[in-house]
DNA sequence: TCTTCAATGTAGACACTGTCAACACACCAA
DNA sequence: TTGGTGTGTTGACAGTGTCTACATTGAAGA
């Protein structure tokens, strides 16, 4: 054994491999995009063998799978830190504060977001995956309703409003991704993008002034 | 040459590859989805030879662009002659049309729409697509702004409501594609369903009544 | 009418991919 | 000490997109 290779030995085996190949599809799909993600190129980033990633994702769809539910978890966090940062039961505060942290989160990881978004994750999603997403769609869905129980359009059907209070995030976040944000780039210009954005789908101003709670200024900070 | 050889000969030019390609791209879309797309299987399914599709489309991203141009000019129809179908010049009744043709169009025609929202179609667009894409936003920008002029919204930024005015209806059909929309399949409810969506976004009952256009019952018709 | 030539289709090659099976190594528990 | 189990390696296979050289066709120009 030369000195060469006394020195740049590796360890058989990684330590956490599982871990580091999430790690690094993440980083690829934020530069590349989803479709350029390749187990073999990810193994080959690693130091290991192009097999080795099968140990730990039976397949590539499962690999994104694992990607997607740490996708939806996150997403899910941001979204209600946002509103219990606020400390108040009021829905519409809420809701507001849920829409922003979901955006907000959207635009600031858009890798793990475009794993959200993509129609391939959702065709190969497995169970655990479809039990985030679902998850995530109940708990808007019960703030929609509590809403509707304190005046925001009272008639409508609640699943309908919920279809259109989570398309809205959603779907903004996702035209936001396109090329064409160029000067909207700069954080302070985003943030008070986005809080205006969300007051038109769910206006607080109507609604807080029956409230003892925080002033409207400190609500609707990010 | 035997006599079958006679017979099923078939011409050494296929005479119209270009626009088969391209249907039946559509299909296998619309089908298994455009992961599943393969330059190979679409010549095979043609009865020609692998090499045959690269004299049309450069690569399989140029295919998609096609596809994709075309997705954008079928959208930008039916978001159009629904609004010309009612003659009125009233901006939010031309939106709110506008609104439920994009909508219904996208439910009617999964494939198509899956192209336009697939991030790597955006990813790779050749001019042609990207050029369709910004003019049919410009379309929706400059109908926004009218009804700004007629009220919806005056003291928003244009930019802003143009952007949450065009996410409705893409996030709610990017929504519904997944395979949680079990019960709505039906067409008429599809329809209900639609104008009492666009309905939130583009509320037209509020301003119909200046008017001395058709009535509502007419215009909220599909 | 004959010739030429551009358009279109074919065949083979190359590097790449995901997935599988057989094998090699490392560590932990009995 | 000895298995056994989890992890990594290697080689193989079928499939892919794309390139190049070659074959065939039909039409335009002489």
């Amino acid at each position: 054994m030369t000195l060469v290779e006394t020195i740049d030995k590796k360890p058989y085996h990684h330590g956490d491999l599982r871990d580091a190949i999430l790690i690094r599809a993440a980083e690829i799909i934020g530069e590349q995009g989803i479709e350029a993600l390749s187990l073999r190129a990810i193994a080959r980033d690693l130091g290991v063998s192009h097999g080795a990633p099968n140990r730990h994702f039976q397949s590539k769809a499962e690999l994104l799978s694992a990607l997607g539910t740490t996708a939806w978890f996150e997403a899910r966090t941001a979204t209600l830190s946002k509103a219990d940062e606020l400390d108040t039961d009021n829905p519409h505060i809420r809701l507001n504060a849920m829409g922003r942290g979901y955006l907000k989160w959207a635009m600031n990881h858009p890798a793990l977001f475009s794993v959200l978004l993509h129609p391939d994750v959702a065709r190969y999603a497995n169970d655990a995956l479809r039990a985030a997403q679902q998850e995530f769609e109940q708990i808007i869905h019960a703030v929609v309703t509590e809403t509707q129980t304190h005046g925001r359009y009272p008639d409508i059907d609640p699943h309908v409003l919920s279809l259109y209070t989570i398309s809205v995030p959603y779907g903004i976040a996702a035209l936001l991704r396109n090329p064409l944000k160029k000067g909207s780039s700069d954080q302070t210009n985003q943030d008070d993008l986005i809080a205006e954005l969300i007051e038109l789908v769910v206006p607080i101003k109507q609604f807080t002034t029956e409230l003892p709670g925080p002033d409207d200024a400190n609500v609707l900070e990010l």
